[in-house]
This record gives C-alpha cells, structure tokens and sequence, in this order.
DNA sequence: GCATTACCCTGAAAGC
DNA sequence: TGCTTTCAGGGTAATG
C-alpha cells in the first residue's frame, strides 16, 4: 500500500529514468480505475516530453512540455514499471507508455483503486486534487507549533487526524501508526487533549519514520516496489504494524489491535498512552 | 464536526 | 484437494 515514501522511492527512480523522454504512444485497458480514465489521456500525452517528476503527498505528477501534468495515484496496489524494451502486458495494465527510445513505462494495478488524468494546466496549483492536500510532512511548514495549533482544533481520534490528506498529505495507516508509537501517542487520543511537547514529539516522529522509510525505499508487504521491480526494506523496521500479539521491542508488552473506521490499528498497551 | 458504514476491487488466507 | 468466505485497505460519499 504505498504511502509518502513508497511514492518518493518510485519519484526519485523515474527522475533517473524517464525526465526528458518524449511519449510516442498510449495503449489503455479500458477499464476503469477509481473514476475512468478520461479520453483526453491517449490524446494528450504523445508527441510530450517530460520534464519533471514531482511529488504532493501521494501523487506523482509528471510535468510535461508543451505544459500539461500527468497525475498519477497508486491507490492500494498500483505499481509503477519501467521496461528497457517493450513490457509485458498483463490482465492488470492499464496504461502502458510508449516512449520515442522504445522504453516503456506501465502502470499495473489490480485492484484499481488508483487514479490517472491529465490536465493542461498553467501550475500545479491549479490541479483540483493537489488543490485539496494539507502540509508535506517533510515539507518546510511542517513543525510541533504549527501541528499543536492545528490539533488543539479538533476533537477527532489523532490517527483519524494524521491520516486525512486534506491536513497532512502523504501519511497512510502504516506510518500513522508508526510516528504515534515513536511519539508514545495512543491511536485513540483525541486531538485536543495533547499538549504542546507532545504535539512537538508527534511532529518530530512522524518526519523521522518517513524519512527512515524512504531511506529503505518503503515498506514492501504484498504489492509495493518500485518501478524496477525493487522491494522496500522498512517492513523489517516496524514496531507497530501488523505486529499484533508480538512483544514490543522497547517494554516487552503484547502488541495490541483495535479497529478504527474500519481499518486496524496497532499499539503498545506498554508505551503509548 | 465527527463517527460509521458502504463502495470500488481482487489476491491471499482461512475455513469447511 | 477444491470450493467458498473473509479480510485487507485509500479515498470518497452518504448517513446519523
């Protein structure tokens, strides 16, 4: 499932291997994603070059010359896959892009919760789904003053907090819950009764796993690597997630699990209060 | 404003 | 062994 550093693992590979090639074809499944792939985008991309590979939260944008940006979103299982030559194509490609060198670049996603489009747009900032996105994490704005200021706000369970994308883009339940372990933060606090230091250790943790994971190109379960087919390492990393009924590497005391909003949480009964 | 539920989807795991 | 059921989850929308 990738999140932030997942999508900064694959946006710092494609800067390497696809910025200034120029799109000879589109070939699409036809099937829809999470809303259809819109008409425009076979049409739009041949004969573009790409110029810049950004990153908002979990997006991929690819900056395109003459101007128009190609977003890209993983969803759960969306993959990213670059071919030397021409890819094989599966039941699960959607999109497979044909560079003017014969290079190719897929996208594969089998549970196609993901999402392509294309805009002719002046900025990025004109891109609707960019438009609704909160702070980058690793971002400039991102600090203990500015997260306290934001959670004294509400009175929302912290993990429902950290995982909406319209406050803080990029965090998905994996690092969510493994900042809040690092910051001895139950799941089920709300937001309103954590103090300041503890607002300052939230924000200190949740850089210093993202940034831990993107250095060991995220974490790989079942679907994430990267666009050369390169699995993460940070799964080896973990101290929370999916360790349900383990001890806790820091106190020893059993890993435990709830469900929020349908998702599962992971804590230590031990360390996070 | 917030929580809950449902939906999209399919591979893996569990259950029978 | 083989079939069926359950579960996982990011984002979004509807509902309470």
């Amino acid at each position: 499932m990738p999140e932030m550093p997942e999508v900064e693992t694959i946006a710092r590979k494609l800067r390497k291997t696809i910025v200034g090639k120029r799109v000879s074809e589109v070939q699409l499944s036809g099937l829809p994603l999470r809303r259809p792939i819109p008409g425009s985008f076979a049409a739009v991309l041949p004969g573009r070059t790409i110029r810049r590979i950004h990153r908002r939260g979990k997006y991929l944008i690819a900056e395109l010359e003459p101007r128009a940006y190609w977003l890209i979103h993983l969803g759960m299982s969306g993959r990213i896959l670059y071919f030397p030559g021409a890819g094989e194509r599966t039941a699960h490609t959607h999109a497979a892009i044909r560079f003017t060198d014969a290079t190719e670049l897929h996208y594969r996603d089998h549970r196609r919760f993901g999402l392509l489009a294309v805009y002719e747009a002046a900025g990025l900032g004109e891109i609707p789904e960019l438009q609704a996105l909160g702070r980058d994490p690793l971002g400039a704005g991102f600090n203990g003053q500015w997260l306290w200021r934001e959670l004294r706000r509400s009175r929302q369970q912290v993990k429902s907090f950290l995982l909406d994308q319209g406050r803080i883009a990029g965090l998905g339940n994996i690092y969510v819950l493994e900042a809040l372990f690092h910051a001895h933060l139950r799941p089920t606090r709300r937001c309103h009764r954590i103090s300041r230091g503890e607002a300052v250790d939230l924000a200190r943790a949740i850089a210093k796993v993202l940034r831990q994971a993107i250095r060991n190109r995220g974490t790989s379960f079942s679907d994430f690597m990267d666009s050369d087919g390169v699995l993460g390492d940070y799964q080896n990393h973990l101290s929370v997630f999916q360790r349900e009924g383990k001890r806790c590497r820091r106190c020893r005391s059993e890993i435990r699990r709830l469900i929020q909003g349908n998702r599962s949480s992971f804590f230590c009964p031990g360390c996070q209060k």
